[in-house]
DNA sequence: TTCCAGGGGTAGA
DNA sequence: TCTACCCATGGA
């Protein structure tokens, strides 16, 4: 996945233009300092469907499915998070958006620590600042476990587009608009079945690991919700995601991030560039050399990588 | 045509 | 534990 210094690159869906938002229809208060535009980009994730940023408006838009069925959220930052939908919401839908919100904006998780330990880097603190260390994740590790997946060996571009015909193939709609879509639940994948796959949403061998993975959960054998909770140590924690067919060292690191441990560096190919060129004078480094640099960040290692400015 | 992009799985040493 | 090789996909 990106890092925000990349260039952003934002793609215009249909649902934003057609499906306008109705009235305030939930708002709840956050912490100060939180900053949602900070959170919503601190990296890429914004930009995989179901998500959408607009920058002009500094709204996170995104297609959720409620107990009251499929619908697209608005969510601003007026004061606290307002959150706007293109139909009314029954309250256990209100309360299955401000659980799903307030997981995937990490309002609930206390990073102050970091954020002290910051403050003896100016640079790092800057770059720190807008989100508060807080990075963007999904609804569900279901879904964070997929687009983690799709990062691998391949472009942004290829990852933006594999998550968009993911969701535009299989995800679920209201019967009366099939281009409003949400991310589809591991069962709508199991049942998708190969060919579907092979012809239309084109992972590449992406394919069969999602598809598994997909397979796992629907058939009650994989439950990936309940990591979400756990109190096991990181490297226990770790190894159940390497036991995920596709999740490799780098695609663990980048799940125990989105599950709060940030401990342990996501080694690719854009930590050893970047740790070349800010730290080694541009020459070759090996796994050691990366890891070193940031060595002395103990449990907050990701982050300080993650922010760690050119 | 060939290479390669924010890797993972596997065999063989 | 380390290395080499292969794995779809699609843009350059």
């Amino acid at each position: 996945m990106p890092k925000e210094r990349r260039a952003p690159s934002y793609t215009c869906a249909v649902w934003y233009d057609t499906h306008p938002v109705n009235d305030a229809l939930l708002n709840f208060a956050t912490s100060s300092g939180f900053l949602l535009s900070g959170v919503a980009t601190a990296h890429g994730w914004h930009a995989l469907a179901p998500y959408r940023w607009d920058v002009a408006t500094g709204t996170l838009h995104r297609i959720e499915d409620l107990p009251g069925g499929v619908t697209h959220l608005a969510v601003t930052q007026p004061d606290g998070i307002l959150v706007r939908a293109g139909r009314p919401l029954s309250p256990d839908d209100k309360h299955e958006v401000e659980r799903r919100l307030r997981w995937s904006l990490r309002l609930d998780e206390n990073l102050d620590a970091f954020t002290t330990l910051c403050a003896r880097e100016p640079a790092l603190s800057a770059a720190v600042l807008p989100s508060g260390g807080r990075l963007l994740r999904c609804p569900t590790l279901w879904e964070d476990t997929v687009k983690t997946i799709l990062t691998t060996n391949t472009t942004w571009a290829q990852t933006k587009a594999m998550a968009a015909r993911l969701v535009a193939t299989l995800g679920p709609h209201p019967p009366e608009d099939p281009s409003l879509r949400a991310f589809p639940p591991p069962e709508a994948v199991a049942a998708a079945g190969e060919e579907v796959f092979k012809e239309q949403i084109r992972l590449g061998y992406r394919n069969a690991s999602v598809l598994k993975i997909a397979r796992n959960v629907a058939e009650g054998k994989l439950d990936l919700e309940a990591l979400k909770d756990s109190d096991l140590p990181t490297h226990e924690l770790r190894k159940r995601l390497l036991a995920l067919p596709g999740v490799g060292p780098y695609a663990s690191a980048t799940l125990l991030m989105i599950l709060g441990r940030y401990d342990e560096l996501g080694i690719d190919t854009e930590v050893r560039s970047h740790v070349s060129r800010k730290y080694f004078n541009g020459e070759a480094v090996s796994e050691k050399d990366m890891r070193a640099v940031y060595e002395h960040w103990g449990r907050w290692r990701y982050l300080a990588y993650w922010f760690d400015p050119q």
